[in-house]
RNA sequence: GGUGAUGUAGCUCAGACGGUUAGAGCGAUGGAUUCAUAACCCAUAGGUCGGCGGUUCGAUUCCGCCCAUCACCA
């Protein structure tokens, strides 16, 4: 009886682009999915955007737009982005969706009939400004333990403290700038202190699934152990599932006003999303997967891939929100580590933050990441690193010079010499071939997730390949006159090998693989329970290259793309501008000028006094349109915290599509006397830079560094 | 600070329920070869298995402490 299985991948943020931190876990549970339809299980994978939450709603704004339309841009990203990595989901859903509205419904109202909803008032930071409460992240200060600036709520930075948003000295706003004041709310919480719930949870965490294999990785397993504490302690304290409006999201039915909080509908998007696979495929019966009765009776299987940093939501949350509301529970958590590039932190100033797209964009095989990341999963929850050049030659020389060498180096005397037809393969060599095929566990090590063996396995097995065909020597028989059916013979076997090899590749390079099949023209690979050779007289397709090495120089190419930098005009100053805005190495700016271009003519010295009679602000823009009848004006509205935006006239029209402006940041002189204009009231003036002499052109308006707010002095 | 994890050849990683010479791939060096996008094949060199103690006939493998790195502390 083949297994049905629903598998999830982690639902990405609507807030952001898809990179190759992402992907490892989205690439390791594609390829256990692919694997196990190999095996004839019955999968139905899954995945959806997690659209709600404050910094989607605050995003929207900033880019004067509404959370609808920006999570419809971002949905189309994410899939065009999966879908190029070769991540095939069944269904690519939403959480803002009816799906998910109407479970997120049915389990609050089952849990609240068992029991496990209390309200209570608690009480929050406020913007008054903005009129609403801010989340954590959202609210900056001083630290209380070593008094850094510009801190976040929840802990700091420089000395790792963490701490209550209301422990900050002179807390703001991050939003508005405002400071926020005190105000009391009723939330709505789960009752995870509940002894039925942290009872269930103590079981189910260390337990085993229906297939007799833990629910959780043992060092997920540990780390759960330590936020539930020893028996008879008890750690968990109530879930806060409520949020005030203002908050995209969906609102608690009974409770106006009062919504139901991102993380709580986040993995509710996976049966949402399976739901709505469901409705438009027809064949499949929903409760059997997600009813907790149906499917211990239909055995079914749910599986969820997750991160690290999301085991919280997934092993204490949702496993409980689930039973308690009579839905099965997963079978199974994987949980894959954080990704860390050349060893350390992914980093936007050294590239090493690189977006999928950036890697299609720049050329780059997504097979190459593929096979990488699976060379280095072993089914843990430990890290990977990305190994920049260890990648290069992991790729190179298993799959270039190994694997698919073997194809290369055997097709031409099958095209040359024997018109594309293969003879019968050398069962003696095809036996020994499949006797260390089966020594090595590769079947099980996929199961396990264990991919590092698995490709371990498979390149001694290319290696055995290889030898078979040194030691055979077709180079030599093609020289003899009598060796024709020799030599036919050993390509044919090579190329058997050849196609057992791609088989077990299938799932980590699946379009590699299809590209073999047209190759050797057989249908598609699956995981054969009766093995035969190529058969004899079979025809295959003229062999061309198959995959091209990888050059450091693409690698470097893909780090430039991925700097970031002060809004670099071209590719030429990229790499300059990214080492100055992160470096803040001015004197090599300047003496790079001083070797080109003359002194400069600078206005008379300034005492810091007079320097600060100007009083420059961060603006965001919130409108930005042509001016009829103005040649070079651009009417920009201004948010630097006031009550009403101020407007301002920029002459940056020649190099400015407002429609680009709008959301951006910049920084104004606020101070600067209205001037009546023919076109209205201009109420200050954006910066900008450009070169004095006119000899180069373009206009160059400023922005700052992330995590400037409206309405900050700069001085 | 507490908790958990990691630390094995130049690089990326296996492994050892304690037991004779600790492994693989890549890289390096030498040889062989020329079918193959200089790929493949053979061989050689390279490790006080993070440090210090303890248990033991014997520890890199178990225990304790220390150091380094990472994560978590909702």
């Amino acid at each position: 009886m083949p297994r049905k299985i629903l598998v999830s991948s982690a639902l990405p943020y609507a807030n952001g682009d898809i990179h190759l931190g992402h992907l490892v876990g989205y690439i390791q549970a594609d390829i256990w999915v692919r694997y196990q339809r190999m095996r004839g299980s019955a999968v139905h994978y899954v995945c959806a955007d997690d659209t709600h939450g404050t910094p989607i709603m605050l995003r929207a704004e900033k880019e004067g737009i509404t959370p609808e339309a920006l999570i419809a841009r971002v949905h189309g990203e994410h899939l065009r982005d999966f879908t190029d990595f070769g991540v095939a989901f069944d269904n690519y859903h939403s959480t803002h969706s009816s799906e998910t509205k109407a479970y997120a419904e049915e389990i609050y109202a089952r849990l609240q009939a068992a029991g496990f909803i209390d309200t209570r008032a608690i009480e929050q930071y406020y913007d008054p400004v903005k009129a609403m409460f801010l989340p954590d992240r959202f609210i900056k200060g001083e630290c209380p333990k070593c008094s850094a600036a510009d801190q976040y709520g929840d802990n700091c930075e420089v000395c790792g403290a963490a701490y209550a948003p209301t422990e900050l000295l002179n807390p703001y706003s991050a939003v508005s700038g405002a400071k926020p004041v005190l105000k009391t709310s009723e939330h709505y919480f789960f009752r995870l202190s509940d002894p039925r719930a942290v009872d269930f949870l103590r079981e189910w965490t260390r337990g085993t699934n229906a297939g007799g294999e833990r629910r959780l990785q043992p060092e997920a397993a540990n780390k759960m152990r330590e936020w539930l504490g020893d028996e008879g302690d008890n750690k968990l304290s109530d879930w806060d599932i409520s949020r005030d409006a203002p908050y995209f999201g969906f609102e608690i039915p009974g409770a106006p006003g009062k919504y139901f909080y991102v993380w709580l509908d986040a993995p509710i998007g996976y049966l949402a999303s399976f739901r709505n696979l469901a409705g438009r495929s027809g064949a499949i019966d929903v409760p059997d997967f997600t009813d907790a009765s149906r499917a211990a009776s239909a055995g079914t299987e749910m599986v969820h891939f997750i991160g690290k940093d999301i085991l919280y939501f997934h092993a204490l949350f949702w496993p409980a929100m689930l039973h308690f509301a009579g839905f099965r529970t997963p079978s199974q958590l994987c949980v894959n580590g954080f990704l860390t590039v050349d060893g350390a932190k992914m980093s936007k100033s050294r590239g090493t933050f690189i977006t999928a797209r950036s890697y299609v964009d720049q050329g780059l095989n997504p097979e190459w990441l593929r096979y990488y990341f699976a060379s280095k999963s072993n089914g843990t929850m430990e890290d990977i690193d990305l190994n920049l050049d260890d990648m290069i030659a992991k790729v190179n020389s298993d799959l270039v010079g190994k694997y698919i060498n073997i194809a290369s180096r055997c097709a031409g005397f099958i095209a040359k010499r024997f018109e594309g037809r293969l003879a019968q393969s050398d069962l003696q060599a095809c036996a020994d071939f499949r006797a260390a095929l089966e020594d090595g566990g590769i079947a099980q090590a996929y199961e396990q997730r264990d991919y590092a063996r698995a490709l371990r396995e498979i390149m001694r097995l290319a290696d055995v390949a290889n030898q078979y065909v040194n030691d055979n020597k077709p180079w030599e028989l093609a020289k003899q006159q009598d060796a024709g059916e020799r030599l036919h013979q050993v390509c044919s076997t090579a190329l058997t090998f050849f196609r057992d090899l791609t088989r077990l590749l299938k799932p980590v390079l699946p379009a590699l693989a299809a590209e073999v099949e047209a190759f050797l023209r057989v249908p598609r690979f699956d995981w054969p329970a009766a093995w035969a050779p190529l058969p004899a007289e079979h025809s295959i397709a003229t062999y061309q290259h198959l995959m091209t090495r990888i050059e450091r120089k693409q690698i470097d190419a893909l780090l430039d793309a991925n700097r970031s930098s002060l809004a670099p005009t071209d590719g030429q100053n990229a790499a300059k501008a990214a080492a100055s805005a992160h470096g803040q190495a001015p004197q090599a700016v300047q003496s790079d000028a001083a070797a080109s271009a003359p002194t400069l003519e600078l206005e008379p010295t300034i005492s810091i006094d007079d320097f600060a009679k100007i009083d420059l602000r961060i603006a965001r823009i919130v409108a930005a349109e042509h001016v009829e009848g103005a040649a070079k004006l651009i009417r920009l509205s201004l948010d630097i915290g006031e009550a009403q935006p101020r407007q301002v006239f920029a002459g940056i029209k020649s190099a400015y599509d407002p429609a680009t402006l709008v959301g951006r940041m910049t920084v104004m002189v606020a101070n600067l006397a209205p001037r009546k204009m023919k076109f209205g009231m201009s109420e200050g003036m954006v910066l900008a830079a450009s070169d004095a002499s006119g000899a180069q052109p373009g206009l160059f308006i400023l922005s700052p560094d992330d995590g400037a707010r409206p309405g900050m002095r700069v001085k």
